[in-house]
DNA sequence: GTCTATAGCAAGATAGAC
DNA sequence: GTCTATCTTGCTATAGAC
């Protein structure tokens, strides 16, 4: 039975969440200390730790909140009105991390990660998972109707589209994190000149 | 004056930048001791700080070194026979990385401290505009001998295609580091299928 | 130029009071 | 549950002999 009511501790969790993403987006995961992030929070060290395990921890919990509500985003847009063209699938994904405000290298820097850490590895293949269903879903819903694209059935269309539909994406997340005077519209712009419409 | 001649320099400098990249590729940049790389180029402290200056000097030289041979790679490509396709274009650079044996997740691993480190920041970006200059002229010359894909010339034509080509790469790299049965020829297939050819 | 040994520091996590 | 104080570990970089 917990001493302070549920509400209580999830709003005290997601506290410590919100600031953990400030703190790891403003110096990455790498260099921010514990104390950064507890600083940020504006709590103890005893208080976070008694909510997360470690830095790893926070890291992972911070990353599977922020994939997740990119994936809400596009089974939104997708579930109501006519289907997405696939560059608008792009666009509502990539629009979601603007209007939220989200830092793109920290999930350059989650890539990173996974790269040698088991647990981040299986927190972006599972991300990945599950956005490119959603990206298979709203395509195949396009091609159905758009059979003129796809000569082979809306699941064949987009079962080919889905990999390199999200490997752009990655590379706006790439690029966007990444280069000075980066443009990301006409990154858009040259994506919809070779994706179907 | 060297006490030793240049090119017994340069081979001992080659071999702790070969050594670093094996052991970098393995656990990680952030993960890797200094000790472990010494112990992987089978030297000793005192031998490896008389080449570079560190940890990060030695990163960066061998991030350096991966992204010169890449270019190479394309500049040759693209300097004898017939223009490649844009398809092309990207399958020759990738295939360079592997041919080489190049692990992927060295890459992901630069991106993300490119991300907090300037210096990183830098070779990365020097890197991609140096590959980006590349793919642009490779990709100038197959629309001049295809105008029925550039209605507003060759360069209009190249310049829009350039950041979303490479972008497709970057999604290639990412995804060939990081997910679990990331199928190459999939990934390929769907880029030729919308790209023009 | 190369070696061994070590100084010196940063930071993640814990112990115990309140 | 939360706080302060601190313990412990691991690692980069240097100093000085050969």
């Amino acid at each position: 039975m917990p001493k302070i009511s549920d509400a209580r501790r999830d709003a005290r969790r997601n506290q410590i969440l919100e600031a953990a993403q400030r703190a790891f987006a403003a110096k990455g995961y790498q260099h921010t200390s514990m104390a950064e992030v507890i600083a940020e929070a504006e709590l103890s060290t005893g208080a976070v730790y008694g909510y997360f395990d470690g830095k790893r921890d926070l890291f992972a919990a911070v990353a599977k909140q922020v994939l997740g509500r990119r994936n809400a985003d596009l089974v939104a847009a997708a579930a109501d009105g006519s289907p997405p063209a696939p560059a608008e699938v792009l666009e509502i994904v990539l629009d979601g991390t603007r209007s939220e405000g989200l830092d793109l290298r920290l999930l350059v820097q989650l890539w990173g990660e996974a790269t040698v850490d088991p647990e981040m590895r299986d927190v972006v293949n599972a991300g990945v998972k599950v956005l490119g269903g959603a990206f298979r879903a709203a395509l195949r819903r396009w091609f159905e109707v758009h059979p003129e694209h796809a000569p082979d059935g809306a699941d064949v269309a987009a079962e080919n589209l889905v990999p390199v539909l999200m490997g752009m994406g990655q590379g706006f997340i790439f690029q966007s994190a990444m280069l000075d005077g980066f443009d990301s519209r006409a990154y858009l712009d040259g994506a919809r000149r070779i994706l179907p419409h």
